[in-house]
DNA sequence: TGTACATCAGTGAACGCGCGTTCACTGATGTAC
DNA sequence: TGTACATCAGTGAACGCGCGTTCACTGATGTAC
């Protein structure tokens, strides 16, 4: 397998293809992006499961048939989606993981990178949010899955803090999950405001909330 | 309108329908409760927007087109299928607060009552569930609403407790939608649960999360 | 009580529509020599 | 480089299906006298 190789022919031809078309192989994944982009953009108004086979297409500009030279049934499609939209997601807790925040405003920085992460990709969040709990079940599934995982890797890096290392994992994973569950609720929260005052006075209550949720915290003897 | 007033007529003709028949307002009502009951049943497996017009018809018994001598669209339906869970839903309630419980075990009588609540009538949690987020605008809006004037009123509960006089009403209404998102998120989990052992265990994680959230509130200090 | 008429919940046939899926096809891209 | 053939992403027509909605109807129930 040494299709990479460059030949005098194939330098060639891509760099006539740079100018003005596309391998076969870069068409189709175009294509397929196209799919997916389209979906999502009609995912803003509806659920995937009042979402056709036959919209999709219309709005990537395919014919109907051409569907299925990417997708096996618009179930595949879903699962595409919410691996996608949880990549996303993933993204963006690495990031707020990654740069130290200061202990002392640590719910604030929280909940800003929170609230901008969800109004940023606003769509895969709608997406994940609402197909949660209603839908095709084995779309339901993938995300309680995925969640569970964000749990347990969040239930992981509490366990560095000061004051919660001698908790017991139970008490770490229910603890993860109570901030989980935060989340998901802000960013459903966050999908209704449309206005700056709106989202401000989600973020109040975000952070009384999750100050709330520590100063319980604080109070509470994990026994191992 | 004496319609009520019993004349010899009306006594034998209801005497003798008690027996074999009823009016035709009663029988009206009974078509109308099991087009109701039917959508409640399907509701199991799909979600709201996934369920036809006909599919509710075929499973009340009935002619497509007679659902309209009782709703005017699928929508309205829903809206119906709503207010009555929501009045299923304040019913539990109000009992759960007409009961005297010992503050000592609050939390584990409240999630009692709440998990067996939800067991019983599993139907109309997994319906709210499911439309709360995703399905019909209307529908979402409409069940927002009802949680928001839930809220509201234990947030009215709650200033009455021991230690929680002199909070701002604010703060109340925070606290107030911390516990009844973490009762939503509970019911959730409790639609997946199939066996005892599974209940059982979202107990004790309810039971540990509510406490969590009660010892952040005794070290709390509401500024009015 | 008996009769004649009104009401109206439920019927069943019909409609046009958008759907998912299939199929043989086209024509541009890729490959072998 | 040029030619002959293979590949395959995308097409467009066709299909059968279940849908929501309409309509004139039926026949049991209700009402007036």
């Amino acid at each position: 397998m040494n299709s990479r190789t460059p030949s005098s022919r194939t330098r060639r031809s891509s760099r006539s293809r740079s100018r003005d078309t596309l391998s076969r192989e870069e068409r189709k994944e175009a294509t397929r992006r196209a799919i997916v982009a389209a979906a999502l953009r009609l995912l803003d108004e509806r659920s995937f499961s009042q979402l056709s086979l036959r919209e999709v297409t219309r709005e990537a500009g395919i014919a109907p048939a051409a569907f299925y030279r990417h997708f096996d049934s618009m179930e595949a499609l879903g699962l595409v989606l919410i691996d996608e939209s949880f990549r996303v997601l993933r993204d963006m807790l690495r990031t707020a993981r990654a740069g130290r925040l200061d202990p002392k405003r640590i719910i604030e920085s929280s909940v800003d990178i929170l609230i901008d992460g969800v109004n940023e990709r606003r769509e895969y969040w709608q997406f994940i949010g609402r197909e949660r709990n209603s839908g095709l079940t084995v779309l339901r599934y993938a995300i309680r899955t995925e969640i569970r995982l964000i749990t347990s890797e969040l239930a992981i890096d509490l366990a560095r803090f000061p004051g919660l290392t001698d908790w017991s994992s139970e008490d770490l994973n229910i603890l993860a999950s109570l901030f989980v569950n935060a989340m998901i609720v802000i960013a459903e929260a966050i999908e209704d405001a449309t206005d700056q005052a709106s989202l401000d006075e989600i973020k109040r209550v975000a952070v009384k909330q999750l100050r709330m949720i520590t100063v319980g915290v604080n109070g509470w003897r994990s026994k191992p």
